[in-house]
Parts: structure tokens; C-alpha cells; sequence
DNA sequence: GTCTATAGGAAGATAGAC
DNA sequence: GTCTATCTTCCTATAGAC
């Protein structure tokens, strides 16, 4: 083997990830991916020769395993539905910085290469957060259409307060995103 | 005057805008925006001089005197509100195609110039949208905090499920979302 | 007002030394 | 595995003829 590694993959994608999640797909060019890696161009196509879209299926699929282990798991695990939903939300909450950080699923969602390459993992991402927040609204005693709606709800709620958010630079969407999720997977009110 | 317009100014905005909802503010290219207008790009700089920021900008204005005219006055009109709320859903079901077609805010929003230079338009159009809704879910009945809520929770379902029809590709998260919007501004059970 | 032609630079991508 | 250097293509933008 030759020289190495400047950076490990888990804090590469962390730093590419962070990118694209800044810029989206298209303003993400490499040099501003290679500089937030701190890596060289060319270093970046050693690991990633697939070029930039390859870059952003990996960071796609290490935000699926992310989702599926730090959200997934909580909804769909077996403590009290009230506390499961809480948890969730919490992280959440620091994960998109309180509503200062944007989505990758929509970030990666526009541009033109996009339509036919991310479709597939973004839509099984969102399909996947639709089931966990169901299974818990339903856990919590709603029936199976109510649990369906709230979960599809939910969904729409944190993309919109995140797309509000960034487009006027004010969070607070955000949060009152969490708290009407919150209830409504609940069955409360709503 | 030297030679007549190939294309008038409306129709020119029509097919700017055209562009910029479909591929976003970055992956619009001079070269995407001129084939759209049907016109060189040494035309477009004629019209635009600032170039593409000066296109997304105007494009930014006319979307927000068609947001006045076909949706704001209907909402603060004088007719009964759930006549109101249906006609702007209508008209806004139209402008997505159904949600076929993505938010203009959400796709200027993303990118590198645009925290700068979008921010107060977009914010602007988020604001009045929100304040037609709040007017007309308080003709309805519910108090000024269930409106505000309401109407800021519409623009999220509305952002939030475009979000998730583009990106999966399926368009039925907007009709939801209208009908979810429609029950929530007339405050029929949420 | 539209066009052809082109400048000047940044983009994605590759070759090959170390 | 990372680097410097380079290639080609596309980008934004301008000059100037008609």
C-alpha cells in the first residue's frame, strides 16, 4: 500500500455530506467538495471514480443507514409510543440544527442528473420514515388510516418548516413543525 | 428601434420561469434558459444585463404579483371562506400540475448566491401567503392563534409535500396535502 | 432587438510522479 | 493514497455586425 489516508471514510462523508446538504447537487462542485474533505481533486476520484454523482449515492446511503438507525429503530421500538416520538423528534431536531440545516433529500432532489439517479433511494428513505412514524401513531391507538395520514403528515411537515426555514433564513418553522408532528402522531387533536 | 421582439416580455418570463422550477437556480444554464425563450444568449443578456441573477430575480417578480392577483385577493375576498379556500386550492392545484410540477421558492432557495440575494423576496411571498390564509381561516371562525397556526401549517404541507412529489416522483402527496390544508384553514377537526 | 463569434474562467475528469 | 499538471467541455459574459 501506498501513503495514508488523510481523512477516514466515516469523516469523508461526514464533510461531503455537509455540502451537499450546504449547496445542493449542483453548486457542490469539486473543488468546493475536495476543499471541505481537505483533499486534492484527484484524490477525491481515487476514492470516489464514479465522480460526483458517486459521491452523493455514498453520502445518500450513509444518510439511509443514519436514518435507520438513530430514527427507524427509536419509532419502531417497544417503549412507550409518547417517549419513542419524543426521542425522535429530539434528534431530529439536532440534526437538522434546530432548522438551520437543510435536507438532503431535497437538496438532492434538484438539478438535472438528478430525476433518474436519486429517485430511487430518496423514495425508499421517505417510504421507510412514513412506515416508522406510522407504526408508532398506531402503537399510540390510532387506527390504521389515521396512523397512515398522521405519518404522511408528519413527513410533509418537517420537509415544508425546513424548506420555510432556509428560504427566509428564520428556523423557527422548524420547531413548530416538531410540536404539531408531535401531536399529531400522537392523536391529539388533530 | 431596431428589430421587433421575437418573443414578449410575458411569454419570455413564462419560459424563464419554466426553467428555473424545473431544474433550479444552479442547474439553469444561459444555454438551458436561452433554448427555453428561444433566443440567443447574447438576447437574453440584452433583456437581462445582470444575467441570471437578474432573470431569477424578475422571474421572483413576476411570481409574486401572480401569487397576489389568482391567490391572496381570492383568499381576502368577500365571498364565503370555504368558497374562497376551494377556489385558491383549485388555482394552486392548477399551478403545480397536481404536483407535477416543484415550488419556484424552494428552487431559488437552493445554491450559493441565493442566501443573499432571494432571501427577502422569498421570505416576503412565504409571509404574505400565510397572511392570506390566517385572514381567511379567521373569516371561518377560529381564533387569531388556531389561524395563525393553520395558515402557517398550510404553507408547510403545501412546501412539504412538493418536497416529497419530486422527489419520489409520485404526486399524490399534494393532493393530500390540499385536502389536509382545506380542513385545517376551515377548522374541521385540527 | 437579435445574431455570430469569442473572450476568459471554472467545471468535471484523467495521467502520471511520488 | 495523494499530489501537480493538464485536458476538454461548458459556463458566464462581452464585442460588434446587421
Amino acid at each position: 500500500m501506498g501513503r495514508a489516508q488523510a481523512i477516514n471514510d466515516d469523516e469523508l462523508l461526514k464533510q461531503l455530506t455537509a455540502t451537499f446538504r450546504e449547496v445542493g447537487y449542483e453548486a457542490a462542485s469539486l473543488s468546493l467538495l475536495a476543499e471541505a474533505a481537505g483533499l486534492k481533486k484527484a484524490s477525491l476520484y481515487h476514492r470516489f471514480p464514479g465522480g460526483k454523482e458517486e459521491m452523493a449515492q455514498a453520502v445518500l446511503r450513509s444518510a439511509s443507514e443514519w436514518l435507520d438507525v438513530h430514527i427507524l429503530q427509536v419509532l419502531e421500538g417497544d417503549g412507550p409510543p409518547e417517549e419513542r416520538v419524543t426521542r425522535a423528534l429530539d434528534t431530529l431536531r439536532n440534526f437538522y440544527a434546530g432548522g438551520k440545516q437543510a435536507c438532503l433529500l431535497n437538496m438532492l432532489a434538484a438539478g438535472h442528473i438528478t430525476r433518474n439517479a436519486f429517485t430511487p433511494m430518496i423514495t425508499t428513505m421517505f417510504d421507510q420514515l412514513i412506515l416508522g412514524f406510522a407504526k408508532v401513531a398506531r402503537d399510540a391507538g390510532q387506527d390504521e388510516a389515521q396512523s397512515r395520514m398522521a405519518a404522511r403528515r408528519a413527513v410533509m411537515l418537517l420537509q415544508g418548516s425546513l424548506v420555510m426555514a432556509r428560504g427566509t433564513g428564520d428556523p423557527s418553522p422548524f420547531d413548530e413543525a416538531l410540536e404539531m408532528i408531535h401531536s399529531s402522531l400522537l392523536g391529539e387533536g388533530a
